[in-house]
DNA sequence: TTATATACAAACATGAATGAATGTAAACAA
DNA sequence: TTGTTTACATTCATTCATGTTTGTATATAA
């Protein structure tokens, strides 16, 4: 076949990844095969073989282009000093800022779906779990930061300590998203997620 | 083959369930062929058709042979209102109940892994979703119950609805037992689980 | 005692899915 | 202009999983 220009490649490139997350989330990463990709986005197998190494290279490249942009925007809510001057709506502002780009981008909307109920963590996916765990303790201590600020700024009850609020958090945060991505219908979880994020920060108000 | 007395043939369906539990949890689902389930019980395949309709019925039958048990087990924890006066408590003691065979009930642990990181949720398996839904709505529920007379008692802030504390406590929870499965270490999340339950609980104090 | 249903084992047929090898036309560098 | 590399398409070989069918010895009912 004809060769393409380097944009063109990269845009191939791109379509199979795409191809591939859209794929993942309907039907699962295991029922999934290169054959079905290749056909979504328009090429060959050879194709999705010249651009990836294989189907699990594949997947960690899908999930690195959500999930590497995610970690660094982070600090933009959670330690938004300027912006915002209180701790608690800091918090806030960070877990609905998560729940919003759940509702409006479709790829990030996606990969959650495909990381939490399409796919299966073993093998070479094991060392995803592991990658979770680290990135769940990144976050936790973040929170924790950014309670202690509250801690130190009287809004909060001085009896909790800001390792166990920011761990509380993470815990309901994480649960409130699993419950999202199930809640397919979104008459349970996902019309309400504002919601609830508001009275778990409401909870900890004096 | 011969065959069997009906004793027998219980045993060796058992024995089915009880080696695709342990092939699901170590390889997940769709790894695990009904061969290798065969081979690790002792039989041929033939023998699981014999029993099962397919590999999606054996699933759900390993599933339900440990959730519908504890479904029954949750009112004697949570509602336990003589054995246990206090109704924070009691939620305490249901959580950390969960915890403890988890901690102990090897088929209930493998069971966990393999619905939270072991298996993909489409075709057949989507129903499982709802079907976990439906069950987090009804616990939910009957802990909004609890916090109920845990606020007529006044045993907490009165600003805080037992709705909200009630849906705060569960997705916490969920949470909780994803990062339980997920840590296979142990030494984030699995190590330190009761102290996190109760770190919960002691936030509701007043 | 015999007929039948049971509880499987063994064999068969079919359909993917993967990975590797090979082919090829056009982009790009020299 | 030409040689080389790129960006794929095509084909091949192999493995593996499922579902079905058939065979069969025996428990059990009549």
């Amino acid at each position: 076949m004809a060769r393409k220009t380097k944009e063109d490649a990269e845009m191939t490139r791109q379509r199979i990844i795409e191809a591939a997350r859209e794929l993942f989330s309907q039907n699962g990463v295991s029922k999934t095969s290169l054959e079905k990709i290749a056909k979504h986005a328009g090429v060959t197998r050879g194709a999705i073989y010249w651009h990836f190494e294989n189907k699990t290279a594949l997947f960690h490249v899908m999930r690195e282009q959500v999930f590497l942009p995610f970690i660094d925007r982070i600090d933009d809510t959670l330690l938004a000093t300027e912006s915002e001057k209180n701790p608690l709506t800091r918090i806030e502002n960070f877990l609905l800022a998560t729940i919003h780009t759940l509702n409006e981008d479709q790829a990030t909307r996606q990969t959650y779906e495909i990381l939490m109920t399409k796919c299966e963590y073993v093998d070479e996916l094991a060392t995803v779990l592991q990658q979770i765990l680290n990135n769940c303790s990144d976050i936790t201590e973040k929170i924790e930061q950014v309670y202690q600020d509250a801690h130190r700024q009287h809004l909060i009850n001085p009896n909790h300590s800001p390792v166990d609020l920011a761990m509380d958090t993470h815990l309901f945060f994480g649960g409130l998203l699993h419950m999202w991505v199930k809640d397919v219908e979104g008459n349970r979880f996902r019309n309400q997620a504002e919601a609830l994020v508001k009275a778990h920060i409401n909870l900890r108000k004096k």
